[in-house]
DNA sequence: TCAAATAGTTAGATTAGTATAAAATTTTTA
DNA sequence: TAAAAATTTTATACTAATCTAACTATTTGA
């Protein structure tokens, strides 16, 4: 009966409810609008689902949402909502561009640690991955280099 | 009424059902033996939890359990036991000894992206972390402007 | 050696997240 | 502009994983 419910620390969110929060503000960069429809597309699961989630969403004030309308969010959804965004592009340069995992692999491992993982730890992987990218990592030949040292 | 079921790809198991194996293989190392209640305890779950948990896991070849005696593992759920523990290890490593993360956030974190992660990306990060650790982070004092850059 | 304590099991309830079926609303279009 | 199509919502059911309560089996120790 009772679906989703409010985390400990506050502002903190399921996996599922972050990717509902991360596809919103995805729609929203493409197509300047989120419906329920689109949601349930992205996320491949029904429209149902998506209903229960957004109204929890819209409770708890992370998104907008009128009968039949569009979705929307709010301040704090956005915050968030870019937050995983950015968990999940330093995740998935770090293992494509530089463990050279296949594009595939890396969006879907990336898609499931960006909930596991602290803002702390990410930041700590894009600088490592500046670094090596800036120092040590400089031409062609020395990435090329890597990818035969990471694959033998 | 049906707790767990069989996943796809065959061999694979849910984030919990891992956690139980990788459990029970801590267990043995420390104590010789698994009992229910040392996994409950150990995974602060109660013991009807595991119990549920273990006898899926014994249908399906992962462990080996009579009627109120000792759980252990079959060879399958042996070698699962220890990939995830390989995992873990890695990450752990990764986080607290490269990255700097404390110790204790880094093994929460271990304890959720081991069950992510792939085989491939974890051996590519362990690789990775050797390579910085031989040729590049080789005296304290490397280590210490490393420590340094990632936490300004 | 048998009563207490401990451990394991079974049955049934609960929760988060999902799905199906059908009703309500909105949009499209003939 | 009214009927058809599409979308959203509601009600209900299911699944994985957990829990509580009550029961059964095993171990311990007076």
């Amino acid at each position: 009966m009772a679906k989703f419910k409010k985390r400990e620390p506050l502002n903190s969110l399921s996996a599922s409810l972050e990717n509902y929060l991360e596809t919103i503000a995805m729609l929203k960069k493409e197509k300047e609008y989120a419906r329920i429809r689109d949601i349930a597309k992205a996320l491949n699961v029904k429209s149902p689902s998506v209903n229960t989630a957004i109204k929890f969403l819209a409770k708890n004030n992370f998104v907008i949402h009128e009968k039949y309308g569009y979705v929307d969010l709010t301040y704090l959804g956005k915050t968030l909502a870019l937050e995983v965004q950015k968990k999940h592009d330093i995740l998935y340069n770090f293992l494509n561009k530089l463990l050279f995992v296949n594009n595939k692999v890396a969006n879907q491992e990336a898609c499931e640690i960006e909930h596991s993982i602290g803002l702390e730890s990410v930041r700590k992987i894009e600088k490592l991955h500046l670094l090596l990218k800036k120092y040590f990592f400089k031409n062609e030949e020395d990435v090329l280099s890597l990818k035969n040292y990471l694959e033998e």
